[in-house]
DNA sequence: CTTTAATGATAGCTTTACTATCACAATTGT
DNA sequence: ACAATTGTGATAGTAAAGCTATCATTAAAG
């Protein structure tokens, strides 16, 4: 069985990983498989010991990969953060119009776009539903400070700088383009988790595209752009 | 030392607790100092064993109460939800105009308005941060679909509905209360975290109130509200 | 063809999460 | 006044999680 390397891969900090997993079968295996284990128990009944098992290897192999699980959910988070970006880069390299740029980007951030998934190491549907389930969990603990010092929340970072920057495009007087872009991104994540689970928490109904219309509304309220709705 | 009860009481449904600590000493105790452990050590380092020896009490004890501080964090979440309701009510009685009860409920909601924190069992200062850094582990689980079943997030879906309600009453025709109502509940929890421990997340500078503007200013353009801003 | 690196196999240690049992004190019921 | 119930503490124990260490084997690199 072969892990080849596609072409997109993302630059993720090095204080994420022991040995970077990007570089061996076994830790390609790894992120591979983690993806489907997390997807499958949850994060909190996952384990390296499980994970080991599951790829036919050991727990003390997976171990030279990552400190612990959580380093891993910041690995996966990251790779995730890092491919957003690199699509939102590559469908607006053309585009000049800041507000057609915006929207793609909330697109994409809704997984909207439609994208060939097996072309990459990780299933990227399967990698969303924990980014939306999961990924809070990355950050909401005790040492996140130190953790942010070591600069491992960099690629999420650098997706809100990006996302930011073509607010600011827009409208540079507007005096909250971060807090506009993490509200988005966090919010859709929230919407897909209670449209699943907590459905009287949210308005959207399986299969609409509520959340994306919802959020596409709201940014363009935000700053006061016309559509043609 | 005594423990005495609060006038007020949220409702907590019975399937949270295994005895309910709100009729015993010991009950109250276990509330108390766990809002006081869980904010000092985070969620993932708390447990029963450790808030046994600060209350000077067993680990066996406490799980009487609780089976899991899983589902102790659930509990203190309902009890937020239900005293922010709570407030919600009481100080919007005699307000008929909707916009302004929204506008309480913001505050409110942001934590903005000035309370005397010392007349509760809890202290809701305290309680507030463990809202916003941990109270999202309370349904980011597997088990999710079960503890809803049971009718544990009861009191967020409670105040998420009241809330909802006056969003329904300023604009009965607009589709998305309650996206919009989780959308800013999250979204204060998410920038209070991010001003704290992630600032290029967010606009927020320490001491500003510039969430509660820019979450009341959202709501009033999805809302068409027209502000003397 | 020898050194180095990567993995597997195994073992073990500490902590967490939880359960069970028994003893004792304080209420409560009759 | 006495028995029964209830609440708590003390103690012990189990299974799993989280993590580390050691050694053998194989593959790759110098």
């Amino acid at each position: 069985m072969y892990f080849v390397l596609s072409k997109f891969e993302p630059k993720i900090h090095r204080t994420i990983y022991i040995k970077d997993p990007a570089t061996s079968d076994l830790g390609r295996k790894i992120l591979k498989y983690s993806v489907d284990l997390i997807d499958e128990l949850g994060f909190e009944e996952f384990n390296f010991r499980k994970l080991g098992k599951h790829i036919h290897s050991t727990e003390a192999s997976i171990y030279r990969y990552f400190d612990s699980k959580h380093k891993l959910l910041i690995y996966l988070s990251s790779w995730y953060w890092g491919w957003i970006e690199y699509r939102l880069t590559f469908r607006n390299a053309n585009i000049n119009d800041p507000v057609q740029k915006l929207t793609k980007a909330v697109e994409i951030l809704a997984d909207f776009v439609e994208v060939k998934s097996d072309s990459e190491i990780l299933d990227t549907h399967k990698l969303f539903r924990i980014i939306f389930s999961e990924s809070s969990k990355a950050y909401l603990i005790k040492d996140v400070d130190i953790l942010n010092k070591d600069g491992v929340y960099y690629n999420y970072k650098q997706l809100v700088s990006a996302v930011s920057d073509i607010i600011h495009e827009i409208n540079p007087t507007y005096p909250y383009p971060h807090m506009l872009t993490t509200t988005v991104i966090e919010g859709i994540h929230h919407q897909m988790f209670f449209s699943l689970h907590l459905k009287s928490l949210t308005d959207r109904k399986e299969g609409e595209h509520s959340i994306l219309v919802f959020y596409k509304n709201l940014i363009f309220k935000q700053l006061n752009i016309k559509t043609e709705l």
